[in-house]
DNA sequence: ATATTATATCGCAATATTACGATATTTATA
DNA sequence: TATAAATATCGTAATATTGCGATATAATAT
Protein backbone atom coordinates (compact mmCIF):
# COMPACT_ATOMS: atom_id res chain seq x y z
CA UNK A 1 0.00 0.00 0.00
CA UNK A 2 1.06 3.77 -0.31
CA UNK A 3 2.87 2.82 -3.44
CA UNK A 4 1.26 3.62 -7.02
CA UNK A 5 -0.13 0.61 -8.79
CA UNK A 6 1.06 1.83 -11.86
CA UNK A 7 1.14 -2.23 -13.42
CA UNK A 8 -2.47 -1.27 -14.12
CA UNK A 9 -2.17 1.72 -16.07
CA UNK A 10 -1.72 2.22 -19.68
CA UNK A 11 1.59 3.37 -20.93
CA UNK A 12 -0.25 6.57 -22.47
CA UNK A 13 -1.44 7.59 -19.67
CA UNK A 14 2.02 7.08 -17.63
CA UNK A 15 3.87 8.83 -19.84
CA UNK A 16 1.39 11.66 -19.67
CA UNK A 17 0.81 11.99 -15.88
CA UNK A 18 4.29 11.71 -15.28
CA UNK A 19 4.72 15.03 -17.61
CA UNK A 20 1.86 16.75 -15.66
CA UNK A 21 3.53 15.16 -12.12
CA UNK A 22 6.50 17.11 -13.03
CA UNK A 23 4.61 20.49 -13.91
CA UNK A 24 3.01 19.88 -10.42
CA UNK A 25 5.65 21.41 -7.87
CA UNK A 26 5.86 25.33 -8.23
CA UNK A 27 9.44 25.41 -8.20
CA UNK A 28 9.49 23.06 -11.36
CA UNK A 29 6.76 25.54 -12.59
CA UNK A 30 9.08 28.53 -11.60
CA UNK A 31 11.65 26.83 -13.87
CA UNK A 32 9.57 26.32 -16.76
CA UNK A 33 8.04 30.01 -16.13
CA UNK A 34 11.42 31.13 -16.00
CA UNK A 35 12.55 29.46 -20.07
CA UNK A 36 9.13 30.98 -21.16
CA UNK A 37 10.14 34.19 -20.56
CA UNK A 38 14.21 33.68 -21.51
CA UNK A 39 14.80 31.04 -23.67
CA UNK A 40 17.44 28.86 -21.83
CA UNK A 41 18.64 28.59 -18.90
CA UNK A 42 21.81 26.87 -16.47
CA UNK A 43 21.31 25.66 -13.36
CA UNK A 44 22.64 28.66 -11.74
CA UNK A 45 20.29 31.20 -13.58
CA UNK A 46 17.77 29.05 -11.41
CA UNK A 47 19.77 28.78 -8.13
CA UNK A 48 19.69 32.95 -8.46
CA UNK A 49 16.11 32.86 -9.22
CA UNK A 50 14.29 30.55 -6.29
CA UNK A 51 15.43 30.31 -2.69
CA UNK A 52 16.60 26.43 -3.18
CA UNK A 53 19.93 24.58 -2.78
CA UNK A 54 22.18 23.95 -5.90
CA UNK A 55 21.68 20.44 -5.32
CA UNK A 56 17.23 20.53 -5.02
CA UNK A 57 17.48 22.88 -8.65
CA UNK A 58 19.34 20.00 -10.07
CA UNK A 59 16.90 17.27 -8.96
CA UNK A 60 14.23 19.60 -10.52
CA UNK A 61 15.56 19.91 -13.72
CA UNK A 62 16.50 16.42 -13.72
CA UNK A 63 12.99 15.57 -13.23
CA UNK A 64 12.04 17.80 -16.18
CA UNK A 65 13.80 16.20 -18.48
CA UNK A 66 13.32 13.02 -17.72
CA UNK A 67 9.61 13.72 -18.15
CA UNK A 68 10.65 15.05 -21.18
CA UNK A 69 9.61 18.43 -20.50
CA UNK A 70 13.03 19.88 -21.13
CA UNK A 71 16.48 19.06 -22.83
CA UNK A 72 20.09 19.83 -22.17
CA UNK A 73 23.23 20.10 -24.18
CA UNK A 74 26.34 20.41 -22.77
CA UNK A 75 28.00 23.60 -23.53
CA UNK A 76 31.44 24.17 -21.72
CA UNK A 77 31.13 23.49 -18.13
CA UNK A 78 27.38 24.12 -18.06
CA UNK A 79 24.56 22.73 -19.35
CA UNK A 80 22.29 24.68 -21.64
CA UNK A 81 18.33 23.97 -21.03
CA UNK A 82 15.40 24.20 -23.12
CA UNK A 83 12.17 23.57 -23.37
CA UNK A 84 11.42 20.32 -25.41
CA UNK A 85 7.82 19.85 -27.60
CA UNK A 86 7.55 16.46 -26.85
CA UNK A 87 4.58 15.92 -24.87
CA UNK A 88 2.84 19.26 -25.87
CA UNK A 89 0.39 18.52 -28.49
CA UNK A 90 -0.95 15.73 -26.73
CA UNK A 91 -1.25 18.09 -23.52
CA UNK A 92 -3.27 20.74 -25.75
CA UNK A 93 -5.10 17.98 -27.16
CA UNK A 94 -6.74 16.72 -23.58
CA UNK A 95 -6.85 19.98 -22.07
CA UNK A 96 -8.97 21.12 -25.29
CA UNK A 97 -11.13 17.93 -25.37
CA UNK A 98 -12.00 18.84 -21.92
CA UNK A 99 -13.04 21.87 -22.82
CA UNK A 100 -15.17 21.37 -25.53
CA UNK A 101 -16.75 18.33 -23.66
CA UNK A 102 -17.74 20.33 -20.42
CA UNK A 103 -21.00 22.46 -21.90
CA UNK A 104 -22.57 19.43 -22.67
CA UNK A 105 -21.69 16.85 -19.67
CA UNK A 106 -22.13 18.75 -16.74
CA UNK A 107 -25.28 17.30 -14.14
CA UNK A 108 -27.30 19.79 -13.12
CA UNK A 109 -25.91 23.23 -14.38
CA UNK A 110 -25.65 24.63 -17.86
CA UNK A 111 -21.97 25.14 -17.39
CA UNK B 1 13.29 19.99 4.70
CA UNK B 2 11.97 17.74 2.76
CA UNK B 3 9.12 19.89 2.81
CA UNK B 4 8.07 22.30 -0.13
CA UNK B 5 8.27 25.62 0.51
CA UNK B 6 5.30 26.77 -0.57
CA UNK B 7 5.70 30.36 0.79
CA UNK B 8 7.99 31.34 -1.43
CA UNK B 9 6.02 31.11 -4.84
CA UNK B 10 3.18 33.34 -5.73
CA UNK B 11 -0.21 32.13 -5.33
CA UNK B 12 -0.98 31.85 -9.84
CA UNK B 13 2.18 29.30 -9.48
CA UNK B 14 0.77 27.78 -6.79
CA UNK B 15 -2.60 26.89 -7.57
CA UNK B 16 -1.98 26.10 -11.45
CA UNK B 17 0.49 23.35 -9.96
CA UNK B 18 -1.95 21.99 -7.97
CA UNK B 19 -4.17 21.76 -10.90
CA UNK B 20 -0.84 19.72 -12.40
CA UNK B 21 -0.10 18.04 -9.74
CA UNK B 22 -3.69 16.36 -9.32
CA UNK B 23 -3.32 15.35 -13.23
CA UNK B 24 0.05 14.21 -12.27
CA UNK B 25 -1.47 10.76 -10.96
CA UNK B 26 -2.18 7.63 -13.42
CA UNK B 27 -5.51 7.00 -11.47
CA UNK B 28 -6.74 10.39 -11.51
CA UNK B 29 -6.02 10.76 -15.21
CA UNK B 30 -7.92 7.91 -15.70
CA UNK B 31 -10.49 9.31 -14.11
CA UNK B 32 -10.52 12.76 -16.52
CA UNK B 33 -10.46 10.18 -19.58
CA UNK B 34 -13.26 8.21 -18.38
CA UNK B 35 -15.32 11.64 -17.61
CA UNK B 36 -14.27 12.77 -21.23
CA UNK B 37 -15.93 9.65 -22.62
CA UNK B 38 -19.39 9.69 -20.11
CA UNK B 39 -19.30 12.73 -19.58
CA UNK B 40 -20.27 12.06 -15.57
CA UNK B 41 -19.31 9.27 -13.61
CA UNK B 42 -20.34 8.09 -9.91
CA UNK B 43 -17.58 6.96 -7.19
CA UNK B 44 -19.23 3.53 -8.00
CA UNK B 45 -18.47 3.62 -11.92
CA UNK B 46 -14.33 4.29 -11.14
CA UNK B 47 -14.46 1.83 -8.55
CA UNK B 48 -15.61 -0.89 -11.10
CA UNK B 49 -13.32 0.96 -14.07
CA UNK B 50 -9.96 0.79 -11.94
CA UNK B 51 -7.94 -1.86 -9.64
CA UNK B 52 -8.63 0.46 -6.21
CA UNK B 53 -10.76 0.54 -3.20
CA UNK B 54 -14.07 2.26 -3.08
CA UNK B 55 -12.22 4.41 -0.48
CA UNK B 56 -8.78 5.50 -2.02
CA UNK B 57 -11.34 6.38 -5.54
CA UNK B 58 -13.07 8.71 -3.30
CA UNK B 59 -10.03 10.05 -2.19
CA UNK B 60 -8.68 10.86 -5.78
CA UNK B 61 -11.88 12.42 -6.51
CA UNK B 62 -11.91 14.54 -3.69
CA UNK B 63 -7.86 15.33 -4.80
CA UNK B 64 -9.52 16.39 -8.31
CA UNK B 65 -12.38 18.71 -7.20
CA UNK B 66 -10.01 20.12 -4.64
CA UNK B 67 -7.59 21.28 -7.14
CA UNK B 68 -11.06 22.57 -9.22
CA UNK B 69 -10.58 19.97 -12.00
CA UNK B 70 -14.38 18.60 -11.41
CA UNK B 71 -17.27 19.52 -9.66
CA UNK B 72 -19.58 17.43 -7.76
CA UNK B 73 -23.23 17.49 -7.48
CA UNK B 74 -24.97 15.01 -4.89
CA UNK B 75 -27.98 13.40 -6.54
CA UNK B 76 -29.94 10.73 -4.65
CA UNK B 77 -27.56 8.69 -2.63
CA UNK B 78 -24.73 9.09 -4.95
CA UNK B 79 -22.50 11.81 -6.30
CA UNK B 80 -22.28 13.12 -9.77
CA UNK B 81 -19.00 14.12 -10.97
CA UNK B 82 -17.96 16.38 -14.00
CA UNK B 83 -15.55 18.04 -15.37
CA UNK B 84 -15.17 21.44 -14.47
CA UNK B 85 -13.47 24.26 -16.62
CA UNK B 86 -11.94 26.43 -14.21
CA UNK B 87 -8.13 26.30 -14.98
CA UNK B 88 -8.23 25.20 -18.65
CA UNK B 89 -8.05 28.54 -20.25
CA UNK B 90 -4.80 28.83 -18.30
CA UNK B 91 -3.46 25.70 -19.01
CA UNK B 92 -3.99 25.74 -22.07
CA UNK B 93 -2.52 29.68 -22.87
CA UNK B 94 0.50 28.22 -21.14
CA UNK B 95 0.84 25.14 -23.20
CA UNK B 96 0.54 26.83 -26.08
CA UNK B 97 2.93 29.65 -25.07
CA UNK B 98 5.94 27.08 -24.51
CA UNK B 99 4.57 25.31 -28.00
CA UNK B 100 5.06 28.92 -29.62
CA UNK B 101 8.39 29.92 -27.94
CA UNK B 102 10.43 26.27 -28.65
CA UNK B 103 11.48 26.89 -32.34
CA UNK B 104 13.70 30.00 -30.91
CA UNK B 105 14.79 28.99 -28.12
CA UNK B 106 16.65 25.83 -28.17
CA UNK B 107 20.41 25.68 -27.55
CA UNK B 108 22.32 23.95 -30.22
CA UNK B 109 19.16 22.45 -32.43
CA UNK B 110 16.70 23.76 -34.61
CA UNK B 111 13.58 22.40 -32.97
C1' DA C 1 49.32 19.38 -13.69
C1' DT C 2 46.37 22.18 -10.73
C1' DA C 3 42.76 25.18 -9.75
C1' DT C 4 38.33 26.87 -10.94
C1' DT C 5 33.65 26.61 -12.39
C1' DA C 6 29.30 24.34 -13.13
C1' DT C 7 26.51 20.55 -12.55
C1' DA C 8 25.18 15.97 -10.86
C1' DT C 9 24.84 12.52 -7.37
C1' DC C 10 24.91 10.50 -2.60
C1' DG C 11 23.15 9.95 1.98
C1' DC C 12 20.11 11.45 5.15
C1' DA C 13 15.99 13.40 7.67
C1' DA C 14 11.48 15.44 7.37
C1' DT C 15 7.29 15.41 5.17
C1' DA C 16 3.76 14.00 1.77
C1' DT C 17 1.32 10.65 -0.86
C1' DT C 18 -0.88 6.37 -1.71
C1' DA C 19 -3.57 2.57 -0.52
C1' DC C 20 -6.28 -0.29 2.35
C1' DG C 21 -9.88 -1.98 5.69
C1' DA C 22 -13.03 -0.38 8.88
C1' DT C 23 -16.34 2.80 10.01
C1' DA C 24 -19.22 6.93 9.73
C1' DT C 25 -22.49 9.61 7.16
C1' DT C 26 -26.25 10.48 4.21
C1' DT C 27 -30.14 9.55 1.37
C1' DA C 28 -33.58 6.41 -0.38
C1' DT C 29 -36.44 2.45 0.16
C1' DA C 30 -39.09 -1.48 2.38
C1' DT D 1 -38.29 2.88 11.84
C1' DA D 2 -34.98 -0.27 10.01
C1' DT D 3 -32.34 -1.61 6.04
C1' DA D 4 -29.86 -0.87 2.05
C1' DA D 5 -26.90 1.76 -1.07
C1' DA D 6 -23.41 5.15 -2.11
C1' DT D 7 -19.89 7.97 -0.68
C1' DA D 8 -16.69 10.10 2.66
C1' DT D 9 -13.57 9.89 6.43
C1' DC D 10 -10.39 7.75 9.91
C1' DG D 11 -6.32 5.31 11.24
C1' DT D 12 -2.39 3.08 9.76
C1' DA D 13 1.52 1.19 7.05
C1' DA D 14 4.36 1.43 3.01
C1' DT D 15 6.47 4.20 -0.21
C1' DA D 16 7.75 8.56 -2.57
C1' DT D 17 9.15 13.26 -2.61
C1' DT D 18 11.59 17.21 -1.09
C1' DG D 19 15.51 19.54 0.52
C1' DC D 20 20.06 20.02 2.31
C1' DG D 21 25.16 19.57 2.89
C1' DA D 22 28.87 17.06 1.28
C1' DT D 23 31.08 15.11 -2.39
C1' DA D 24 31.91 13.51 -7.10
C1' DT D 25 32.34 14.51 -11.97
C1' DA D 26 33.53 17.05 -16.04
C1' DA D 27 35.20 20.84 -18.73
C1' DT D 28 37.87 25.04 -18.86
C1' DA D 29 41.54 28.10 -17.49
C1' DT D 30 45.91 29.16 -15.21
Amino acid sequence: MGITKIESYSSDVLSLSEVFKALGHPARLSIVSYLLKKGTCICGDIVDELPLAQASISRHLQALKTAGVIKGEISGTSVCYCLSNEHLETILTLIHSIKLSIPKTCCDETV
